[in-house]
DNA sequence: TTTCCTAGTGTCCATTTTACACTAATTATG
DNA sequence: CATAATTAGTGTAAAATGGACACTAGGAAA
């Protein structure tokens, strides 16, 4: 910051609001969800909108990132990193407000509605098709989406979103949802079990018209030495086209 | 953002200051340097600060980051990217003031000091000692530094950094000053040049008082294409220890 | 002419990545 | 109760990449 001779002379600055934005990402039925808020007010009215609020003057902003999210899903202590700042303007029709944007990751399993009355207007919505979104919230979502992406490679984010225990498969949706791109089975499971992060729980699905998968589930001592030393997860989408492998297994009957 | 009544209820929220602060990088004398400001007023007069200033409230953030730069070095069209924004509650002394951090790459060998009263006050720091900054800016510094090192391995940043004519070694300093590590020469020639974005200029250096290294250049439509397709850079940190490979070679004069 | 200094070069081995097809287990159906 | 349908689960070989490693080349200085 630039030198400056006493702060009086800077009033006219002290004249912005700033706000947090939190895109809380969700995953469930092979679809990656995104948590958002019917606006009920004007601007905006009947519009799709982050969760978010103002941060208050004595607060840090992480903070305030944390109280948006506790109040919406009654969750703590889950992943949650700013991403970036959006300032243009005329972002917001009423005045020169400034939003940080963060995203978490949480169990949809464990969010559970809660009384507040913002809570009650929110809904999950696929992140693929979340469109005409209050404000500037498209772009901060697209940003988040896209820092999501990174993150995937850099960090075993199934250990976040994804349920207690788990299927292979499911965990191998998640990465394709995250990553918009089809895996290869194959080599999927080999990267993610020689990485020793999953636990075999030895139990399988029930209720499934089709043979069962094995359950999962992250191994924490495991995933907290990741987080220390940091890992790498790279594949490469799955080359197969217009001729499937098992195409010869499925005409072997004939 | 949360639903509002009217805008007027929140009068208390339109409190706050925002500025921007810029980490602006380069590299000489096979150092990675950071551009910093002596203070000349209160607070933490007279000591070393990142240049920023106040963002105007007609004014987007990215143009307030470019503002600032332009005014202290005479750049513009220089590689400029935000990243993250600080709120601590108490980081100013004199009130809320929030700042969203930028960093740019400058070749130094384009920077020419500005008659601004600011610039009379910059100078270049190494980014490995600078200490003891105004504000939270060794915070954000060090928050830009490891963005730098993150980008460094997405995107050919000599090219940003370097003057127009280098030698591989000078880009092999560059890389191991941004990565902290020392890199294998064999390598690193064999991975940066096989990229293709080099120019070999035929030319040498000269002046020098040992056997003369080639000139390149960065082939600027290759690096285009970079930018747009992507392209990841890996190299371990060369091993070689306490037994360094030549050791036998120097030995074998005798 | 020798010393000193940095430039420059190639190969082999280990690891990782990729492409790729069929059998196994269960439920649903006729 | 046979078979159709559906998803789970498994291995290998070839290619590409990554990493370790030692000496010769060319110029200036002494």
């Amino acid at each position: 910051m630039l030198p400056q001779e006493k702060m009086d002379g800077f009033d006219g600055y002290f004249k912005s609001a700033f706000t947090v934005d939190n895109v809380i990402f969700g995953f469930d039925e092979g679809d990656l969800k995104v948590l958002l808020i019917k606006r009920g007010e004007e601007p905006y009215q009947g519009k799709w909108a982050l969760p978010g609020y103002f941060v208050d003057p004595n607060e840090d902003l992480d903070t305030a990132a944390k109280r948006v999210l506790g109040e919406l899903t009654g969750l703590r202590n889950v992943y949650l990193e700013q991403v970036r700042t959006f300032g243009a303007v005329n972002r917001h029709p009423f005045g020169r407000v400034i939003t940080v944007a963060y995203f978490s990751l949480i169990k949809i399993s464990d969010y559970t509605i809660q009384p507040s009355s913002i809570a009650r207007k929110a809904k999950w919505h696929s992140v693929a098709k979340a469109r005409g979104l209050a404000f500037d919230h498209e772009e901060i979502l697209e940003a988040c989406f896209n820092r999501l992406k990174w993150l995937v490679r850099a960090r075993p984010v199934g250990f976040e979103l994804l349920p207690p225990k788990f299927t292979l498969t499911e965990l191998q949706h998640l990465y394709e949802a995250i990553l918009e791109t089809e895996l290869d089975k194959r080599n999927f499971r080999k990267k993610i079990l020689s990485m020793n992060l999953l636990i075999d729980l030895d139990e399988t699905q029930e209720g499934v018209a089709h043979r069962p998968a094995r359950l999962y589930q992250f191994d924490k001592d495991k995933y907290q030495e990741f987080l220390a030393e940091g890992f790498s997860f790279e594949l490469k989408e799955s080359k197969r086209k217009e001729n499937p492998e098992n195409r010869q297994a499925t005409h072997s009957h004939w």
